[in-house]
DNA sequence: TATATTGCTGACCCCCCGGTTAGTAACGCG
DNA sequence: CGCGTTACTAACCGGGGGGTCAGCAATATA
Protein backbone atom coordinates (compact mmCIF):
# COMPACT_ATOMS: atom_id res chain seq x y z
CA UNK A 1 0.00 0.00 0.00
CA UNK A 2 1.54 3.50 -1.03
CA UNK A 3 2.03 5.90 1.08
CA UNK A 4 1.13 9.48 0.65
CA UNK A 5 4.60 10.73 -0.04
CA UNK A 6 4.92 7.54 -2.47
CA UNK A 7 1.93 8.28 -4.38
CA UNK A 8 3.33 12.07 -4.97
CA UNK A 9 6.60 11.01 -5.88
CA UNK A 10 5.49 8.25 -8.07
CA UNK A 11 2.52 8.66 -10.19
CA UNK A 12 0.58 5.53 -11.33
CA UNK A 13 2.23 6.30 -14.72
CA UNK A 14 3.68 9.49 -16.94
CA UNK A 15 2.95 10.81 -20.12
CA UNK A 16 6.14 10.62 -22.35
CA UNK A 17 4.65 10.64 -25.69
CA UNK A 18 7.72 10.82 -27.77
CA UNK A 19 9.83 8.29 -26.22
CA UNK A 20 6.66 5.30 -26.39
CA UNK A 21 7.23 4.78 -30.15
CA UNK A 22 10.15 3.71 -29.46
CA UNK A 23 10.26 1.60 -26.37
CA UNK A 24 7.13 0.05 -28.10
CA UNK A 25 9.06 -0.86 -31.29
CA UNK A 26 11.75 -2.56 -29.46
CA UNK A 27 9.43 -4.75 -27.19
CA UNK A 28 8.09 -5.62 -30.39
CA UNK A 29 11.15 -6.74 -32.42
CA UNK A 30 11.97 -8.72 -28.87
CA UNK A 31 8.85 -10.49 -29.09
CA UNK A 32 8.26 -11.16 -32.24
CA UNK A 33 11.86 -12.64 -32.71
CA UNK A 34 11.40 -14.40 -29.71
CA UNK A 35 7.74 -16.00 -30.23
CA UNK A 36 6.97 -15.37 -33.98
CA UNK A 37 4.71 -13.17 -35.74
CA UNK A 38 1.38 -15.36 -35.10
CA UNK A 39 2.56 -15.78 -31.30
CA UNK A 40 2.86 -12.34 -30.17
CA UNK A 41 0.31 -11.14 -27.95
CA UNK A 42 -0.04 -7.24 -28.53
CA UNK A 43 -0.94 -7.34 -24.64
CA UNK A 44 2.90 -8.47 -23.66
CA UNK A 45 4.26 -5.83 -26.42
CA UNK A 46 2.93 -3.18 -24.46
CA UNK A 47 3.45 -4.51 -20.96
CA UNK A 48 7.16 -5.26 -22.01
CA UNK A 49 7.34 -1.54 -22.96
CA UNK A 50 5.64 -0.59 -19.87
CA UNK A 51 2.31 0.69 -20.99
CA UNK A 52 -0.84 -0.75 -21.74
CA UNK A 53 -2.24 -2.87 -24.37
CA UNK A 54 -4.43 0.57 -25.47
CA UNK A 55 -1.67 3.02 -25.38
CA UNK A 56 0.42 0.66 -28.15
CA UNK A 57 -3.37 1.18 -30.31
CA UNK A 58 -2.61 5.00 -29.99
CA UNK A 59 0.90 4.92 -31.82
CA UNK A 60 0.28 2.32 -33.94
CA UNK A 61 -3.12 1.38 -36.18
CA UNK A 62 -2.83 -2.47 -35.89
CA UNK A 63 -0.29 -5.86 -35.41
CA UNK A 64 0.59 -5.48 -38.94
CA UNK A 65 1.49 -1.77 -38.66
CA UNK A 66 3.56 -2.57 -36.04
CA UNK A 67 5.37 -4.88 -37.59
CA UNK A 68 6.23 -2.98 -40.71
CA UNK A 69 7.42 -0.49 -38.38
CA UNK A 70 9.58 -2.75 -36.66
CA UNK A 71 10.82 -3.89 -40.06
CA UNK A 72 11.08 0.16 -41.38
CA UNK A 73 12.68 0.64 -38.66
CA UNK A 74 15.48 -2.18 -38.09
CA UNK A 75 16.01 -3.71 -41.56
CA UNK A 76 15.31 -0.96 -43.74
CA UNK A 77 18.39 1.58 -42.44
CA UNK A 78 21.35 -1.20 -42.99
CA UNK A 79 19.90 -1.87 -46.83
CA UNK A 80 20.28 1.87 -47.36
CA UNK A 81 23.58 2.11 -45.76
CA UNK A 82 25.17 -1.05 -47.95
CA UNK A 83 23.35 0.82 -50.89
CA UNK A 84 25.00 4.11 -49.84
CA UNK A 85 28.41 1.92 -50.09
CA UNK A 86 27.88 0.82 -53.40
CA UNK A 87 27.23 4.12 -54.49
CA UNK A 88 30.65 5.31 -53.32
CA UNK A 89 32.69 2.53 -52.95
CA UNK A 90 35.83 1.97 -55.00
CA UNK A 91 38.14 -0.70 -55.09
CA UNK A 92 38.07 -4.51 -56.16
CA UNK A 93 34.68 -5.56 -56.17
CA UNK A 94 35.63 -9.01 -54.27
CA UNK A 95 36.43 -6.38 -51.24
CA UNK A 96 33.20 -4.52 -51.88
CA UNK A 97 31.29 -7.81 -51.69
CA UNK A 98 33.17 -9.32 -48.30
CA UNK A 99 32.15 -5.43 -46.91
CA UNK A 100 29.09 -6.58 -47.70
CA UNK A 101 28.43 -9.74 -46.17
CA UNK A 102 30.27 -8.58 -43.08
CA UNK A 103 28.19 -6.14 -42.67
CA UNK A 104 25.33 -8.11 -43.15
CA UNK A 105 26.28 -10.31 -40.31
CA UNK A 106 27.20 -7.28 -37.59
CA UNK A 107 24.14 -5.88 -37.94
CA UNK A 108 22.09 -8.39 -39.21
CA UNK A 109 23.43 -11.54 -39.31
CA UNK A 110 24.86 -11.85 -35.73
CA UNK A 111 22.13 -9.89 -33.76
CA UNK A 112 18.54 -10.33 -33.18
CA UNK A 113 17.47 -8.97 -36.14
CA UNK A 114 18.59 -12.44 -37.85
CA UNK A 115 15.01 -13.49 -36.15
CA UNK A 116 12.92 -11.08 -38.09
CA UNK A 117 14.46 -13.46 -41.65
CA UNK A 118 13.32 -16.32 -39.76
CA UNK A 119 10.24 -15.39 -38.80
CA UNK A 120 9.28 -14.13 -42.95
CA UNK A 121 10.23 -17.86 -43.95
CA UNK A 122 8.70 -19.17 -41.51
CA UNK A 123 5.14 -17.63 -41.50
CA UNK A 124 4.76 -15.22 -44.94
CA UNK A 125 2.63 -18.41 -45.95
CA UNK A 126 -0.31 -17.74 -43.81
CA UNK A 127 0.35 -13.79 -43.55
CA UNK A 128 0.52 -12.70 -47.65
CA UNK A 129 -0.14 -8.95 -47.08
CA UNK A 130 3.18 -9.26 -44.43
CA UNK A 131 5.13 -11.35 -46.89
CA UNK A 132 4.47 -8.69 -49.77
CA UNK A 133 5.33 -5.78 -47.70
CA UNK A 134 8.60 -7.65 -46.48
CA UNK A 135 9.54 -8.74 -49.96
CA UNK A 136 9.00 -4.91 -51.36
CA UNK A 137 11.05 -3.40 -48.82
CA UNK A 138 13.79 -5.71 -47.97
CA UNK A 139 14.15 -9.10 -50.17
CA UNK A 140 14.33 -7.28 -53.54
CA UNK A 141 16.00 -4.57 -52.18
CA UNK A 142 18.65 -6.34 -50.83
CA UNK A 143 18.97 -8.77 -53.58
CA UNK A 144 19.25 -6.06 -56.09
CA UNK A 145 22.30 -4.36 -54.28
CA UNK A 146 23.88 -8.09 -54.59
CA UNK A 147 23.19 -7.90 -58.11
CA UNK A 148 24.54 -4.29 -58.22
CA UNK A 149 28.06 -5.70 -56.79
CA UNK A 150 28.21 -8.57 -59.32
CA UNK A 151 27.16 -6.48 -62.54
CA UNK A 152 30.03 -3.96 -61.18
CA UNK A 153 32.81 -6.83 -60.83
CA UNK A 154 31.79 -8.68 -64.41
CA UNK A 155 31.74 -4.90 -65.95
CA UNK A 156 35.13 -3.85 -64.54
CA UNK A 157 36.49 -7.76 -65.53
CA UNK A 158 37.08 -8.94 -61.60
CA UNK A 159 34.61 -11.99 -62.25
CA UNK A 160 33.59 -14.36 -64.76
CA UNK A 161 30.71 -13.56 -66.70
CA UNK A 162 28.10 -15.76 -64.74
CA UNK A 163 23.92 -15.54 -64.32
CA UNK A 164 23.27 -12.59 -62.05
CA UNK A 165 20.50 -13.90 -60.88
CA UNK A 166 21.62 -17.23 -59.79
CA UNK A 167 24.82 -16.05 -58.96
CA UNK A 168 22.76 -13.85 -55.93
CA UNK A 169 20.60 -16.52 -54.65
CA UNK A 170 23.92 -18.60 -54.41
CA UNK A 171 25.31 -15.66 -52.07
CA UNK A 172 21.90 -15.41 -50.00
CA UNK A 173 20.92 -18.91 -49.58
CA UNK A 174 23.93 -19.79 -47.44
CA UNK A 175 23.43 -16.73 -45.59
CA UNK A 176 19.49 -17.78 -44.75
CA UNK A 177 20.97 -20.92 -44.10
CA UNK A 178 23.11 -19.74 -40.98
CA UNK A 179 20.37 -17.77 -39.53
CA UNK A 180 17.59 -20.65 -39.54
CA UNK A 181 20.79 -22.63 -38.25
CA UNK A 182 21.11 -20.23 -35.33
CA UNK A 183 17.17 -19.47 -34.87
CA UNK A 184 16.27 -23.26 -35.03
CA UNK A 185 18.18 -26.07 -34.21
CA UNK A 186 20.97 -24.11 -32.66
CA UNK A 187 18.30 -22.50 -30.83
CA UNK A 188 17.47 -25.92 -29.64
CA UNK A 189 20.20 -27.90 -27.63
CA UNK A 190 21.84 -28.82 -30.95
CA UNK A 191 25.66 -28.36 -31.40
CA UNK A 192 26.11 -25.19 -32.43
CA UNK A 193 27.98 -23.67 -35.59
CA UNK A 194 31.00 -21.42 -35.83
CA UNK A 195 29.39 -18.25 -38.10
CA UNK A 196 32.54 -16.71 -38.24
CA UNK A 197 34.49 -20.00 -39.76
CA UNK A 198 31.59 -20.57 -42.12
CA UNK A 199 31.72 -17.33 -43.48
CA UNK A 200 35.21 -17.33 -44.18
CA UNK A 201 34.56 -20.81 -46.11
CA UNK A 202 31.58 -19.27 -47.83
CA UNK A 203 33.25 -16.23 -49.19
CA UNK A 204 36.63 -18.00 -49.92
CA UNK A 205 34.08 -20.49 -51.86
CA UNK A 206 32.77 -17.07 -53.80
CA UNK A 207 35.81 -15.18 -54.57
CA UNK A 208 37.16 -18.74 -55.75
CA UNK A 209 34.33 -19.40 -58.15
CA UNK A 210 33.54 -15.55 -59.53
CA UNK A 211 36.50 -14.53 -59.66
CA UNK A 212 38.77 -14.05 -62.91
CA UNK A 213 42.02 -15.50 -63.48
CA UNK A 214 42.90 -11.33 -64.11
CA UNK A 215 41.27 -10.31 -61.30
CA UNK A 216 43.20 -12.06 -58.58
CA UNK A 217 46.18 -10.05 -57.12
CA UNK A 218 47.99 -10.78 -53.61
CA UNK B 1 -34.55 -31.90 -49.11
CA UNK B 2 -33.42 -36.20 -48.97
CA UNK B 3 -36.14 -38.30 -50.55
CA UNK B 4 -36.85 -41.13 -48.13
CA UNK B 5 -35.03 -43.48 -50.77
CA UNK B 6 -32.11 -41.52 -50.73
CA UNK B 7 -32.09 -41.59 -47.05
CA UNK B 8 -32.62 -44.84 -46.73
CA UNK B 9 -29.60 -45.59 -49.80
CA UNK B 10 -27.14 -42.67 -48.30
CA UNK B 11 -26.75 -42.89 -44.57
CA UNK B 12 -26.06 -39.20 -42.84
CA UNK B 13 -22.52 -41.80 -41.93
CA UNK B 14 -20.84 -44.68 -42.14
CA UNK B 15 -18.67 -46.25 -39.46
CA UNK B 16 -15.24 -47.17 -40.77
CA UNK B 17 -13.30 -47.68 -37.79
CA UNK B 18 -10.31 -49.16 -39.60
CA UNK B 19 -10.01 -46.30 -42.36
CA UNK B 20 -10.63 -43.27 -40.13
CA UNK B 21 -7.02 -42.97 -38.71
CA UNK B 22 -5.72 -43.43 -42.15
CA UNK B 23 -7.68 -40.92 -43.46
CA UNK B 24 -7.25 -38.47 -40.29
CA UNK B 25 -3.42 -38.89 -40.52
CA UNK B 26 -3.22 -37.56 -44.57
CA UNK B 27 -5.59 -34.71 -44.07
CA UNK B 28 -3.73 -33.61 -41.01
CA UNK B 29 -0.26 -34.13 -42.98
CA UNK B 30 -1.94 -31.97 -45.80
CA UNK B 31 -2.84 -29.37 -43.23
CA UNK B 32 0.34 -29.02 -40.94
CA UNK B 33 2.02 -28.51 -44.39
CA UNK B 34 -0.21 -26.02 -45.55
CA UNK B 35 -0.10 -24.08 -42.30
CA UNK B 36 1.93 -25.04 -39.92
CA UNK B 37 1.77 -26.52 -36.63
CA UNK B 38 -0.07 -23.39 -34.37
CA UNK B 39 -2.19 -22.01 -37.77
CA UNK B 40 -3.52 -25.75 -37.92
CA UNK B 41 -7.37 -25.99 -36.93
CA UNK B 42 -8.61 -29.44 -35.37
CA UNK B 43 -12.01 -28.73 -37.10
CA UNK B 44 -10.56 -28.40 -40.68
CA UNK B 45 -8.08 -31.40 -40.12
CA UNK B 46 -11.57 -33.10 -39.04
CA UNK B 47 -13.33 -31.72 -42.15
CA UNK B 48 -11.10 -32.75 -44.66
CA UNK B 49 -10.99 -36.15 -43.95
CA UNK B 50 -14.92 -36.06 -43.39
CA UNK B 51 -15.74 -36.66 -39.73
CA UNK B 52 -16.68 -34.04 -37.11
CA UNK B 53 -13.72 -33.10 -34.33
CA UNK B 54 -15.54 -35.33 -31.97
CA UNK B 55 -14.00 -38.01 -33.97
CA UNK B 56 -11.05 -37.19 -34.32
CA UNK B 57 -10.38 -36.97 -30.42
CA UNK B 58 -11.66 -40.68 -30.68
CA UNK B 59 -8.32 -41.67 -32.21
CA UNK B 60 -5.82 -39.20 -31.13
CA UNK B 61 -5.49 -37.94 -27.42
CA UNK B 62 -4.97 -34.30 -28.84
CA UNK B 63 -3.50 -32.02 -31.34
CA UNK B 64 0.18 -33.05 -30.22
CA UNK B 65 -0.57 -36.41 -30.71
CA UNK B 66 -1.57 -35.93 -33.70
CA UNK B 67 1.28 -34.32 -35.02
CA UNK B 68 3.23 -37.06 -33.39
CA UNK B 69 1.56 -39.81 -35.30
CA UNK B 70 1.79 -37.88 -38.63
CA UNK B 71 5.61 -37.85 -38.04
CA UNK B 72 5.91 -41.37 -37.03
CA UNK B 73 3.67 -42.48 -40.19
CA UNK B 74 5.34 -40.78 -42.68
CA UNK B 75 8.87 -39.24 -42.18
CA UNK B 76 10.35 -42.74 -39.51
CA UNK B 77 9.83 -45.27 -42.26
CA UNK B 78 11.84 -43.55 -44.63
CA UNK B 79 14.57 -43.28 -42.09
CA UNK B 80 13.89 -47.07 -41.15
CA UNK B 81 14.60 -47.79 -44.64
CA UNK B 82 17.64 -46.37 -44.90
CA UNK B 83 19.40 -47.68 -41.94
CA UNK B 84 18.14 -50.70 -43.31
CA UNK B 85 20.31 -49.75 -46.57
CA UNK B 86 23.46 -49.11 -44.81
CA UNK B 87 23.09 -51.85 -42.57
CA UNK B 88 23.33 -54.11 -46.46
CA UNK B 89 24.77 -51.91 -48.17
CA UNK B 90 28.16 -53.37 -50.31
CA UNK B 91 29.87 -51.08 -52.55
CA UNK B 92 31.67 -47.17 -52.91
CA UNK B 93 30.84 -45.05 -49.82
CA UNK B 94 30.18 -41.94 -52.09
CA UNK B 95 27.56 -44.28 -54.33
CA UNK B 96 25.69 -45.25 -50.65
CA UNK B 97 26.04 -41.38 -50.24
CA UNK B 98 24.29 -40.92 -53.10
CA UNK B 99 21.40 -43.05 -52.70
CA UNK B 100 20.49 -41.86 -49.63
CA UNK B 101 20.77 -38.09 -50.62
CA UNK B 102 18.80 -39.06 -53.91
CA UNK B 103 16.59 -40.96 -51.70
CA UNK B 104 15.64 -38.37 -49.24
CA UNK B 105 14.87 -36.12 -52.13
CA UNK B 106 12.18 -38.71 -54.01
CA UNK B 107 10.75 -39.39 -50.72
CA UNK B 108 11.05 -36.20 -48.32
CA UNK B 109 12.47 -33.58 -50.40
CA UNK B 110 10.27 -32.84 -53.40
CA UNK B 111 7.49 -34.14 -51.42
CA UNK B 112 4.89 -31.95 -49.03
CA UNK B 113 6.65 -33.74 -46.22
CA UNK B 114 9.58 -31.44 -46.59
CA UNK B 115 6.81 -29.39 -45.23
CA UNK B 116 7.45 -30.74 -42.19
CA UNK B 117 11.20 -30.20 -42.11
CA UNK B 118 9.91 -26.69 -42.55
CA UNK B 119 7.21 -26.70 -39.97
CA UNK B 120 9.83 -27.66 -37.55
CA UNK B 121 12.15 -25.45 -38.15
CA UNK B 122 9.73 -22.53 -38.28
CA UNK B 123 7.78 -23.55 -34.97
CA UNK B 124 10.48 -25.56 -32.84
CA UNK B 125 10.82 -22.76 -30.49
CA UNK B 126 7.33 -22.07 -29.27
CA UNK B 127 6.91 -26.09 -28.99
CA UNK B 128 9.50 -27.64 -26.80
CA UNK B 129 8.10 -31.41 -26.24
CA UNK B 130 7.01 -31.39 -29.98
CA UNK B 131 10.48 -29.90 -30.81
CA UNK B 132 12.18 -33.02 -28.88
CA UNK B 133 9.99 -35.46 -29.81
CA UNK B 134 11.15 -34.50 -33.50
CA UNK B 135 14.71 -34.18 -32.80
CA UNK B 136 14.66 -37.49 -31.23
CA UNK B 137 12.75 -39.26 -33.64
CA UNK B 138 14.02 -37.94 -37.24
CA UNK B 139 17.20 -35.34 -36.44
CA UNK B 140 18.90 -37.49 -34.10
CA UNK B 141 18.12 -40.67 -36.42
CA UNK B 142 19.28 -38.87 -39.54
CA UNK B 143 22.23 -37.31 -38.32
CA UNK B 144 23.37 -40.62 -36.86
CA UNK B 145 22.65 -42.21 -40.09
CA UNK B 146 24.86 -39.99 -41.96
CA UNK B 147 27.59 -40.33 -39.82
CA UNK B 148 27.83 -44.05 -40.19
CA UNK B 149 28.11 -43.25 -43.99
CA UNK B 150 31.01 -40.71 -43.69
CA UNK B 151 32.45 -43.04 -40.95
CA UNK B 152 32.57 -46.22 -43.51
CA UNK B 153 33.73 -43.96 -45.86
CA UNK B 154 36.55 -43.21 -43.63
CA UNK B 155 37.39 -47.14 -42.58
CA UNK B 156 37.47 -48.36 -46.00
CA UNK B 157 39.79 -45.29 -46.68
CA UNK B 158 37.40 -43.73 -49.27
CA UNK B 159 37.00 -40.42 -47.46
CA UNK B 160 39.77 -38.25 -46.01
CA UNK B 161 39.81 -38.44 -42.60
CA UNK B 162 36.90 -35.44 -41.63
CA UNK B 163 35.55 -34.39 -38.58
CA UNK B 164 32.52 -36.41 -38.65
CA UNK B 165 29.88 -34.09 -36.84
CA UNK B 166 31.02 -30.82 -39.03
CA UNK B 167 30.47 -33.37 -42.15
CA UNK B 168 27.46 -34.52 -40.96
CA UNK B 169 26.56 -30.52 -40.64
CA UNK B 170 27.83 -29.58 -44.20
CA UNK B 171 25.62 -32.14 -45.90
CA UNK B 172 22.45 -31.09 -44.12
CA UNK B 173 22.35 -27.84 -43.88
CA UNK B 174 22.60 -27.47 -48.08
CA UNK B 175 19.10 -29.93 -48.23
CA UNK B 176 17.33 -27.56 -44.98
CA UNK B 177 18.13 -24.71 -46.71
CA UNK B 178 16.75 -26.27 -50.47
CA UNK B 179 13.81 -27.16 -48.04
CA UNK B 180 13.10 -23.48 -46.80
CA UNK B 181 13.27 -22.42 -49.93
CA UNK B 182 10.99 -24.14 -51.75
CA UNK B 183 8.59 -23.72 -48.94
CA UNK B 184 8.70 -19.70 -48.29
CA UNK B 185 10.70 -17.82 -50.66
CA UNK B 186 9.63 -20.33 -53.61
CA UNK B 187 6.36 -20.52 -52.27
CA UNK B 188 5.66 -16.54 -52.58
CA UNK B 189 6.36 -16.54 -56.06
CA UNK B 190 9.56 -15.39 -55.82
CA UNK B 191 12.16 -16.96 -58.67
CA UNK B 192 12.21 -20.69 -58.07
CA UNK B 193 15.42 -23.19 -57.56
CA UNK B 194 16.29 -25.97 -59.94
CA UNK B 195 16.19 -29.02 -57.02
CA UNK B 196 18.31 -31.62 -59.44
CA UNK B 197 20.44 -29.22 -60.35
CA UNK B 198 21.23 -28.18 -56.85
CA UNK B 199 21.61 -31.53 -55.66
CA UNK B 200 23.86 -32.63 -58.67
CA UNK B 201 26.09 -29.50 -58.00
CA UNK B 202 25.81 -30.40 -53.88
CA UNK B 203 27.16 -34.07 -54.18
CA UNK B 204 29.66 -32.70 -56.55
CA UNK B 205 30.88 -30.44 -53.99
CA UNK B 206 30.63 -33.31 -51.14
CA UNK B 207 32.40 -36.20 -53.20
CA UNK B 208 35.25 -33.46 -54.36
CA UNK B 209 35.99 -32.34 -50.82
CA UNK B 210 35.49 -35.94 -48.98
CA UNK B 211 36.97 -38.58 -51.15
CA UNK B 212 40.87 -39.31 -51.18
CA UNK B 213 43.29 -39.59 -53.86
CA UNK B 214 42.98 -43.32 -53.62
CA UNK B 215 39.43 -43.50 -53.20
CA UNK B 216 38.71 -41.97 -56.83
CA UNK B 217 37.52 -44.21 -59.01
CA UNK B 218 36.36 -43.65 -62.69
C1' DT C 1 -38.16 -57.10 -36.60
C1' DA C 2 -36.34 -56.28 -31.94
C1' DT C 3 -32.32 -55.39 -29.16
C1' DA C 4 -27.61 -54.39 -27.84
C1' DT C 5 -23.48 -52.32 -29.11
C1' DT C 6 -20.67 -48.57 -30.46
C1' DG C 7 -18.85 -45.24 -34.04
C1' DC C 8 -20.05 -40.80 -34.68
C1' DT C 9 -22.13 -36.17 -34.22
C1' DG C 10 -22.69 -31.39 -32.94
C1' DA C 11 -23.51 -28.46 -29.46
C1' DC C 12 -21.17 -26.80 -25.69
C1' DC C 13 -17.42 -24.87 -22.42
C1' DC C 14 -13.87 -21.75 -21.58
C1' DC C 15 -9.88 -19.39 -22.37
C1' DC C 16 -7.30 -16.45 -25.42
C1' DC C 17 -6.32 -12.52 -28.13
C1' DG C 18 -6.88 -8.60 -31.54
C1' DG C 19 -9.14 -4.58 -31.32
C1' DT C 20 -12.34 -0.75 -29.00
C1' DT C 21 -13.72 2.81 -25.81
C1' DA C 22 -15.41 5.23 -21.69
C1' DG C 23 -13.35 7.21 -18.24
C1' DT C 24 -9.24 8.81 -15.44
C1' DA C 25 -5.20 11.01 -14.08
C1' DA C 26 -0.97 13.53 -15.44
C1' DC C 27 0.52 17.72 -16.94
C1' DG C 28 0.68 22.62 -19.11
C1' DC C 29 -0.99 26.99 -18.51
C1' DG C 30 -3.12 31.10 -16.70
C1' DC D 1 -4.32 26.80 -7.31
C1' DG D 2 -7.71 25.51 -10.56
C1' DC D 3 -8.92 24.31 -15.13
C1' DG D 4 -8.66 22.29 -19.75
C1' DT D 5 -6.27 19.17 -22.60
C1' DT D 6 -4.85 14.69 -23.64
C1' DA D 7 -1.83 10.56 -22.77
C1' DC D 8 -3.02 6.63 -20.74
C1' DT D 9 -5.57 2.81 -18.43
C1' DA D 10 -8.76 -0.91 -17.57
C1' DA D 11 -12.63 -3.12 -18.68
C1' DC D 12 -14.91 -4.85 -22.32
C1' DC D 13 -16.39 -7.19 -26.91
C1' DG D 14 -16.55 -10.77 -30.37
C1' DG D 15 -14.71 -14.40 -32.85
C1' DG D 16 -11.97 -18.41 -32.83
C1' DG D 17 -10.22 -22.76 -31.54
C1' DG D 18 -8.68 -26.78 -28.34
C1' DG D 19 -10.97 -30.04 -25.95
C1' DT D 20 -15.46 -32.56 -23.93
C1' DC D 21 -19.66 -35.24 -23.73
C1' DA D 22 -24.60 -36.60 -23.86
C1' DG D 23 -27.13 -38.57 -27.10
C1' DC D 24 -28.12 -40.56 -31.57
C1' DA D 25 -28.00 -43.51 -35.46
C1' DA D 26 -25.56 -47.24 -38.02
C1' DT D 27 -24.52 -51.89 -37.69
C1' DA D 28 -24.22 -56.82 -35.60
C1' DT D 29 -26.83 -60.36 -33.90
C1' DA D 30 -30.68 -63.18 -33.38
Amino acid sequence: MPTLIEARSKPRWERRKDARPQELLAAALDLFVERGYAATRLDEVAARAGVSKGTLYLYFENKEELFKAVVRENMVPPLADAEELINTFEGRSSDLLRLCIDGWWQRIGATKLSGISKLMMAESGNFPDVARFYHEEVVSRGGALLSRIIERGVALDEFRQVDTAMATRVIIAPMLMLTMWRHSLHACHLDPIDPDAFLDCLFDLLTRGFETPSGRST
